[in-house]
DNA sequence: ATCGAGCTGTTTTTT
DNA sequence: ACAGCTCGAT
């Protein structure tokens, strides 16, 4: 029998009736009437339709506080979803500061996977596993498909395991498991996926384990199959509140609409205009779809914004009023006009870094009429993280304080990786794939042969790797150096597994002792390369990490989860992150360098997504200028070096889309090559001809730009906005034409198709190659 | 078994 | 440009 009867026995803690009486619903203080509504409005569906800066996140704090204080629902029968940890904590730490001292945490607000995770282990049976399953990482998910692809005699050329992988993710964000494919997208991949997919699926039940897609598609189908279960949980959360809706995909929104169903007490908060996820899933629809999906919803907009000026909430809503289909939203505020959104075009990506860096410096000391603004108060925006390289180089030459914010997370370092397969290993010896990934790491002379072997002892006998191990040996299957490490391994990970148990040793000394008796930690001081030394560091990192734990598996439980990468803030210093990373964030004054067409709107994202894409590319404009406060600049390059390539480009049709009364145009210092720098936007789109004109479109740079266009039929901005896909490089070479390609040479196009060209080269005989990497043969880039 | 030269495919990222 | 990987040489 299940155990959900004991679902109270989390966390019941009754409000203390006096800290609520003592000062009527302080909590409701300063909201405006929107919030207000939003917070007092409990019962049925609600959609809080929350623009950029509007104070979400206050009026979310301030409903669970509501409920709870008017007694509508105990902590424990609240269902709080976010997305990220980061976000989850943040309201649980609101939550307490709005409460005063009293309230022991709400034990079901976390990240959908986090609460999913606690309900799969109490119902683990239902779906074969044992509620004790391990989650697997992007990494071991990877290496699991590996061996199916290679088991299967499957082309690993034409099926990477990552293709794979990312598209059983697909399939699971859609809440699909295999036999529920449809046939359409199954022939498509000619029924290989599936197959796969349910092999994969097996296997993992094989091993008692899950991967994040998992998570919630086995929570959907338990409470598909178990009508008990699914009605035990509706009728215990009485109220639901889902954070970021419109970043839910598929399986999170069946999962919500199934939790919902009996109480229909669900609030989901979110802004249409900020769905920038779709890519890994994320249904727009979710959002758009609410009120036919829970009738009777009441929709409450939020919208005056209490982040940025007039001027970039103008901008922000020229740009984004350019997309079909939204739920419609209008920013105001009551503050100052303050300084319009500046705009600027470079010759190239260095200069544009170079102006950055140097306008940084000023607003630092205060320049153009501006307030001084400190480092930590300025940040840099790009749509990808190459562009991140160009502001690096200069910030590190000139001395610019700088951090990176995102990018590879702490637990998905490699040396984390080992060290933690090791910890696994110790804690559950029958984990094959943290097995797999340490053999021979350090280097112990086990090569494929010798695994191989191990892998058919575990196989034959039905046992785990760590067991076939000790069978090979007993066999003398493995001899020699390989053989004597191999016992050796399996000698230690028994001894360590015995200290894990001695209750004597603290598991931060045991994780040393393993490390060390491993020879992990000899592995990276004996290694000379630059990158040795920070392993080593954030080794020890990780050992510090293990002090907030009780032991090891719960340490490890945790982790699995939590890919918070929290560096430590010391000083000042300028952002520099993604537009993804930045959405939740603001700051006073923000660059938004990289505005040019192909990647900003991004040409791939196009391609794949046509309309829907560039609409999202579009809300990630919006995102990016909605972060600003103060101070927006946005900027372009005429040219810049792509995959090592010197590649020209027009300013973004998002440029076009800035209403110009609230757009400035500036000109860069005449320090650099003249008028070069001063590339304007498109003159006869969005900008008048005044304005234009001021800023010198006359100038070289610009008209270069605008000649290099002319010969590849592009630089009509009226019929390049019509259509999507149209700066593609196909439309720039014609059969017959004269190129050049930086591998094969010289050429002459005999076809086109797509974005393919079929070219005979002068050296290398007939190709195919992507357009892209071509150029005109008479015109190479400057 | 392991090391280094050549090939490929290059957005965005959380859990 | 470059990282990550496969294949051939030690």
């Amino acid at each position: 029998m299940s155990s959900y009867d004991d679902i109270d026995a989390f966390g019941a803690v009754p409000l203390s009736a006096r800290a609520m009486a003592a000062r009527p619903a302080p909590y409701l203080d300063g909201l405006n009437d929107a919030q207000r509504a939003a917070v007092e409005q409990l019962d049925g569906p609600v959609l809080m339709l929350a623009g950029a800066g509007t104070g979400k996140t206050r009026a979310l704090t301030a409903r669970i506080v509501h409920l709870l204080a008017t007694g509508k629902a105990r902590p424990n029968e609240i269902l709080a979803v976010t997305f990220t940890n980061k976000a989850a904590r943040e309201m649980k730490n609101r939550v307490g500061s709005m409460l005063g001292e009293a309230v022991e945490g709400m034990p079901w607000l976390g990240t959908f996977h986090a609460i999913c995770v606690k309900l799969l282990r109490r119902h683990a049976e239902l779906v074969g596993l044992k509620s004790n399953f391990t989650i697997l990482d992007t990494d071991d998910q990877i290496r699991l498909l590996k061996q199916l692809v290679l088991a299967n005699n499957i082309d690993e050329k034409r099926w990477p395991a990552r293709m794979i992988a990312s598209l059983i993710d697909g399939w699971k964000n859609r809440a699909l498991v295999p036999e529920k494919v449809p046939v359409a997208d199954a022939s498509a991949f000619n029924h290989r996926g599936t197959e796969i997919y349910a092999q994969y699926q097996a296997r993992l039940k094989e091993l008692n384990a899950t991967d994040f897609g998992d998570l919630l598609l086995h929570m959907v189908t338990i409470f598909q199959t178990h009508p008990d279960v699914l009605e035990q949980y509706q009728r215990w959360f009485r109220y639901i509140l889902v954070d970021e809706y419109q970043d839910t995909n598929v399986a999170q929104y069946m999962w919500l609409r199934l939790l919902a169903g009996g109480h229909k007490n669900i609030c989901c908060v979110g802004d249409d205009d900020q769905s920038i996820y779709g890519w890994r899933g994320a249904e727009v629809g979710n959002i758009l779809r609410f009120e036919k999906d829970f009738p009777g919803a009441h929709v409450v907009r939020l919208e005056q914004n209490y982040r940025s000026t007039p001027h970039i909430l103008a901008a922000a809503s020229g740009v984004i009023r350019g997309n079909q289909g939204r739920l419609g939203k209008e920013l105001w505020t009551e503050a100052e006009r303050g300084e319009k959104v500046r705009l600027i075009g470079h010759w190239d990506g260095e200069e544009e870094a170079r102006w950055i860096g140097e306008e940084i410096e000023s607003m630092q000391k205060g320049t153009r009429g501006m307030r001084p603004y400190g480092l930590d108060e300025m940040a840099i925006l790009v749509r990808a993280s190459h562009q991140m390289r160009a502001f690096e180089d200069r910030f590190l030459t000139i001395g610019l304080p700088y951090k990176v914010i995102g990018g590879p997370r702490f637990y998905e370092r490699l040396e984390i990786r080992d060290a933690m397969a090791y910890f696994r290993l110790v804690v559950s010896p029958e984990d094959d794939l943290a097995f797999e990934r340490i053999v021979n790491t350090p280097k112990r002379g086990l090569g494929d042969k010798a695994q191989q072997k191990l892998q058919v002892k575990a196989r034959e006998n039905g046992v785990s790797l760590v067991d076939g191990a000790r069978l090979a040996l007993q066999d003398g299957d493995v001899t020699g150096k390989g053989g004597g490490e191999l016992r050796f391994l399996v000698e230690s990970l028994d001894r360590w597994g015995r200290m894990a148990g001695d209750k004597d040793i603290p598991h931060t000394e045991l994780a040393e002792i393993i490390l060390d008796e491993s020879g992990y930690t000899a592995m990276w001081q004996n290694e000379k390369t630059p990158e040795a030394p920070g392993r080593l560091e954030n080794l020890k990192e990780l050992v510090k990490a293990l002090e907030n734990f009780d032991n090891l598996q719960g340490f490890l439980e945790h982790v699995a989860l939590i890919m918070d990468n929290d560096q430590a803030e010391d000083g000042a210093k300028v952002s520099i992150m993604t537009l993804h990373a930045a959405k939740g964030l603001e700051f006073p004054a923000v660059f938004l360098p990289g505005w040019e067409d192909g990647l900003f709107p991004s040409h791939r994202s196009m391609d794949e997504s046509g309309i829907k894409g560039l609409e999202e590319e579009r809300r990630l404009a919006y995102v990016g200028i909605t972060r600003a406060e103060e101070v927006c600049t946005i900027s372009f390059a005429g040219n810049r070096r792509v995959f090592g390539q010197w590649q020209s480009a027009l300013p973004s049709r998002f440029i076009d889309e800035l209403p110009e009364e609230h757009v400035e145009v500036l000109t860069p210092p005449g320090l650099y090559g003249g008028g070069y720098g001063s590339a304007a936007p498109r003159p006869s789109a969005g900008m008048s001809e005044r304005v234009a004109a001021a800023d010198g479109y006359n100038s070289p740079g610009w008209k270069r730009l605008q000649s290099r266009a002319g010969q590849r039929g592009l630089s009509q901005p009226s019929e390049s906005r019509n259509t999507v896909i149209d700066l593609d490089a196909v439309s720039a070479f014609t059969t017959g034409e004269r190129v050049f390609h930086q591998k094969f040479g010289y050429g002459e196009i005999i076809a086109i198709e797509g974005d393919k060209l079929e070219i005979s080269f002068e050296k290398a005989g007939i190709k195919k190659v992507v357009a892209r990497f071509v150029t005109a043969a008479d015109d190479i880039p400057f």
